[in-house]
DNA sequence: TGAACAGTTTAACCCTGGCTAACTTATTTG
DNA sequence: CAAATAAGTTAGCCAGGGTTAAACTGTTCA
């Protein structure tokens, strides 16, 4: 039923699915890439105000490798969404909203990475990968993760 | 040495990783996002032509959900940056460093899917979930990929 | 206390990748 | 062959997320 092989010669088919079908999967990813970076940085929010009692933009931008002037005006944004709050040359906050979404992303985040190290990956390349792949990991495919990472034990 | 089971409240730990290093997988993770929508292009179009024997720029549209008129600015860009050859009202090409893309793409995106399918996810989520995931995916993170699906034979 | 030095913000700019609306070109078909 | 329809392009708009440069705050310490 999802077997078509003809004789091809040995060259990687094409398979074409429906194209509503495959419209309504890159729909849903372009929506997954339109929450990334507010899940970025409500995450790691939550991580530094978790160890180091605030979050300060310095440690932000820092962290994510960009200029002040960006986390400033995507701090902005989000808490024109509704996610943090904020006040001139003070520390950022998390809304309920925010911290709601940093605690799923922090522990999505978690899953990818022990599950990546479960099948093999390297611990540095697994948080690099992480990273990205995180924001596209649906409930049913992060349940298979965390199945895997249990069923391989903690140990290699 | 991967291991550092503190007595912790069993609250998922904020796990702070250097700040260099996080900066690093976040900067890369940007240089990733950055080459999604070529990709998803350049891989469309040459299963298009594999399929159809030609890449029009209606079929894309429909298989991506976006409007022709995206397209069409799209794949200008992409004729700019070399990755697509295409006349006003005609089809689209791809060119060698285009065609050698859409082969990695493709290859990669197939791994990606099986892989999924191969710990137990549903083929539609599979795929919806790879068109995000597979941008994000180091040649070493997709080997241990290639080696749980072959690990876990093909059927089910 | 006031000067030096971090840390923040603002302003102005750029590119990407969507969109709609209006127009042009190709292709099909009566 | 001409008219209807489908396909493609152009123009103008918008938001997101980066950048640099310059101005402003806040804190620290001599």
């Amino acid at each position: 039923m999802a077997k078509d092989t003809r004789r091809r010669p040995a060259k990687l088919a094409p398979v074409l699915v429906e194209p509503d079908e495959q419209a309504g999967h890159h729909r849903q990813t372009r929506l997954a890439r339109q929450t990334e970076i507010a899940e970025d940085y409500v995450e790691l929010i939550a991580d530094l105000i978790d160890s180091t009692g605030e979050a300060r933009s310095a440690d932000i931008s820092r962290r994510l490798g960009v200029t002040h002037a960006s986390v400033t005006k995507t701090v902005a944004r989000l808490q024109q969404s509704g996610l943090v709050t904020s006040q001139p040359y003070r520390a950022i906050f998390l809304t309920d909203e925010g911290r709601r979404i940093a605690e799923a992303s922090r522990r999505r985040h978690q899953i990818v990475v022990a599950f990546l190290q479960a099948i093999g990956v390297s611990e540095d390349v697994a948080r690099a990968d992480a990273e990205g792949i995180e924001h596209h990991v649906s409930a049913e495919t992060l349940a298979a993760f965390e199945r895997v990472v249990t069923e391989r034990g903690r140990g290699s």
